[in-house]
DNA sequence: CATCAGGGCCCTG
DNA sequence: CAGGGCCCTGAT
């Protein structure tokens, strides 16, 4: 291989300029018992973005703090009874106390932390044929590592694409605007900020053969740059007014917005939205059916769950992925269509 | 080789 | 409010 290719490669694969970060502080959170600590950082109906990682009991990251980047290492460390996170930061900079504050508050929100599952549980555990489900993951909130604006990215990228393409078209937009990090003995990327695309034409993007999605993405990102879009008060919304505003943005719909709802709002609530290959999927799983009709499922969901319907779906979908992770369900593979 | 649909959404009539 | 068109890719 030629040296000049060699560079090109790895330009290309994003391995050129990789920063590394240094320990420089620790602090501990207290989920709200219960608490399931794998069954919340780790998602195995999510793709896999070079963003994270997870073994069990340990998740690793990287976010944006401030104008700097830093990467963090969360353990589990407690008990059933006194759920403790430890979590140690990693930057190339002292990390001010009021930078702790900051990302406790932050974490607390996008993992909900403090969410209370009593009532959950109650709908829950009466619901003989789920039970085991529920009851293994208890304690397993809904959550993203991420911003919502991180997530709104993702999200576009799924739009009418498989997988595959999804990640591709990820890691293309890394590689481009992106960075990358070592900590911890882990490689992983930061995403860039919104403003950061200011300079980014459509053009730019379609380039990175991102399609029409270009153009989503390219008035999106100067959506949330120039504050369009304000997502500290969109967790304040009710979500009914938070699905209209997410809606309001150019590229989100039905699909995208239902994707974006609980990490944007964190409330439990009923279904509203079944995408199609959701639906063919639901179909299998609550009724052992090819194909059930949308609003019956809707209804029947809503019926049974009440306002956790969502939540309760979200164990038993990450539940078949969790299951299909470590022995391949055949029919969900050829959903899935890697 | 051509055709098509895929984890939608916008725009038009 | 239904339906065509959109970027690209891998499957058929």
């Amino acid at each position: 291989m030629s040296t000049v290719f060699a560079l090109f490669w790895l330009a290309r694969s994003g391995k050129m300029i990789s920063k590394h970060l240094r320990k420089r502080e620790s602090f501990q959170l207290f989920p709200r018992p219960p608490f399931h600590f794998d069954a919340t950082f780790h998602k195995p109906s999510h793709f896999p973005a070079p963003i994270t990682a997870w073994e069990p009991g340990f998740y690793w990251m990287t976010l944006h703090l401030g104008p700097s980047i830093c990467g963090l290492r969360i353990e589990n460390a407690g008990s059933k009874r006194k759920p403790t996170l430890k979590v140690s930061v990693f930057s190339d900079h002292r990390i001010l106390h009021s930078e702790v504050v900051a990302l406790k508050t932050e974490l607390t929100w996008r993992f909900d932390l403090d969410a209370d599952l009593n009532d959950f549980e109650k709908a829950a555990l009466i619901d003989a044929r789920f039970r085991p489900v529920f009851r293994r993951w208890r304690g397993t909130r809904d959550s993203w590592h991420g911003t919502l604006y991180e997530l709104l990215v993702i999200s576009v990228l799924l739009q009418n694409a498989t997988v595959r393409r999804s990640v591709q078209m990820l890691q293309a937009l890394l590689d481009a605007f992106g960075k990358r990090v070592q900590f911890d003995s882990k490689d992983l990327c930061v995403m860039w900020e919104p403003a950061h695309m200011r300079g980014v034409s459509e053009g730019d993007l379609r380039a990175l053969r991102l399609g029409y999605r270009a153009r989503f993405l390219n008035r999106l990102s100067l959506d949330f740059a120039n504050g369009t879009v304000d997502e500290i008060e969109l967790r304040t919304m009710d979500l009914d007014r938070a699905r209209k505003e997410l809606t309001k943005l150019y590229g989100v719909g039905p699909e995208t917005a239902r994707i974006l709802l609980y990490p944007a709002c964190h409330q439990h609530e009923r279904l509203r939205h079944v995408a199609p290959w959701q639906q063919k999927i639901y179909s299998r799983i609550f009724y052992e059916k090819p194909l059930v009709p949308v609003p019956k499922i809707l209804s029947d969901l809503n019926k049974r769950y009440g306002t956790f319907a969502g939540l309760a779906t979200h164990y038993v979908w990450e539940d078949l992925f969790w299951r299909h992770q470590h022995k391949s369900i055949p029919w969900l593979a050829k959903e899935i269509r890697l």
